[in-house]
DNA sequence: GCTTGACCCCGCCCCTGGGGCACGCCCGAA
DNA sequence: TTCGGGCGTGCCCCAGGGGCGGGGTCAAGC
């Protein structure tokens, strides 16, 4: 009854090595069922040899031994669950840089022509009234924030008889996975002045270089790729920026497929 | 034209932090084109913000830093190649991941009820005459080996009147990762005694627990819990295996469908 | 009973890719 | 000249171990 194992054998039937058995011991994951207090020799029971091999497949999937430690420690009807959202979480990281070694493959083709790959235009906007939004978000939460916020605000603008012109989306700080804006969403509506009782500004007549985008190219980072173009292609005009680049919105998102123009990257220039 | 960023301007523009460029530096990965020799300043042309920002995002793929080295170092021409193995790479763990996930999904579900998802049998087998060939081969090449052993077995067997039962893989050791074997593939022929002249032996007569797999559980690691499954099953019915494991294939692999039988998991026993 | 391997302990340093802090120099502007 | 911020180095920390070395221990053979 009393077969307890060593270390060694246990470590070789769980494919465990030692270290990572002393490692599981102290991180609490696999604790020997006893410990001989005269010498510190480590003795397992028969059956942990399953839950050792658990833990072993689970670090398999590189999950951290804290979140490991969670697993296994959860009731057993809850560890799929867990096990699910670990791995959904892996599945949209990895889609995160599937999608960036594309665009890097993509960049590393043109040979650095990056500058090629976007045409660059200029134009005049008038003065706009616009009802406006502004929040900091994060770049992982910026898109479903733009959709809602978009759609708050185009409610609103139904009481000034709808939106006037194309929807921005302004960036007066950078938005990356660590730097979070501030964003503002403004909406022009076909008002003389801001009105009273909403959040409105009017947003001044300004020139503004851009590029057009397609749907599909209006994705994190590709997108830096396009900003940057227009940044590149400011300066190599001898011309300066003159307010925070933007996003205009002149198609509607939900009805256009990944090959139509959606939007215009543009900085306001002097 | 001597305009030369400071290590704060650098990192801000290019997004990575001043410890990343202290390290990338010693990494020979973005090195500042001069280093105050009275004082440690190190300055960057602004030029090297592109190559900074390549850097930053080879890294968000989890790149190692050695390896963004080699791509950035390569001939533009080649980097884009590169870059595509790497991602390859990642693609294939990921994929391997993507089963094991899934194995552990039914695994945990099944409410470590292992055994209720194998039907274990027992059987008896005649004494066979075998043509064999002996490899110690890893996991991750292990089905191409099998593939090509039994495509070269298969013809020599043709000489004997082709093959008189189904084909076994024989593991007289462990396989995975980092343990190779041996594996042995044994085709039986309708001869009375080893022929001279072909790698032959007799493979004894025995009586053998198994369960019955479909093609698709028949992927590493999942086959693994059936292993465990008849393993279990013979400790619990008071018999003692007597005998390397061994994947007896009873039906064309190139034919079969996901759903059909295709190989038995068994262990001689006595 | 004694010796000899094999087994097992612990602790230290190594790796990657940085984060964070302390301490101190240095630079430019008021 | 002073002051705030920019910049330098060096040290310790994280996961998840690998590897080495020094030393205690266990069982088996003689």
């Amino acid at each position: 009854m009393a077969r307890l194992l060593g270390t060694g054998e246990f470590a070789r039937r769980s494919r465990l090595s030692l270290k990572a058995l002393r490692l599981y011991e102290r991180q609490g994951l696999v604790v020997p069922a006893e410990v001989d207090p005269s010498n510190g020799y480590r003795r397992y029971r028969e059956d942990q040899l399953a839950h050792a091999r658990l833990v072993l497949l689970l670090r398999r999937l590189d999950m951290p031994l804290a979140e490991v430690a969670r697993v296994v420690a959860a009731p057993v009807e809850e560890r799929a669950a867990l096990l699910d959202g670990y791995w959904d979480e892996v599945e949209r990281r990895v889609a995160v840089q599937r999608h960036l070694a594309a665009y890097l493959h993509v960049l590393m083709s043109a040979g650095e022509g990056l500058s090629e790959m976007f045409q660059v235009e200029q134009r005049d906007v008038p003065e706009q009234v616009v009802l406006t939004e502004q929040r900091h978000v994060l770049q992982p939460a910026l898109t479903g924030w733009i959709q809602e916020g978009m759609d708050r605000l185009l409610g609103a603008t139904a009481q000034f008889g709808g939106l006037s012109a194309a929807g921005l989306v302004i960036y007066h700080g950078e938005v990356t996975e660590d730097s979070d804006g501030p964003v503002e969403i403004a909406l022009p509506i076909a008002a003389p002045t801001p009105p009273p009782g909403v959040a409105a500004r009017v947003e001044p007549a300004h020139r503004e270089a851009y590029v057009r985008l397609k749907k599909r190219e209006v994705v994190y980072p590709e997108i830096l790729g396009a900003y940057e173009a227009v940044a590149a292609w400011i300066k190599q005009n001898g011309l300066e920026e003159a307010g925070a680049p933007r996003e205009v919105y002149f198609a509607d998102w939900s009805t256009t497929g990944p090959e139509d123009d959606v939007c215009d990257i543009a900085f306001p220039v002097k």
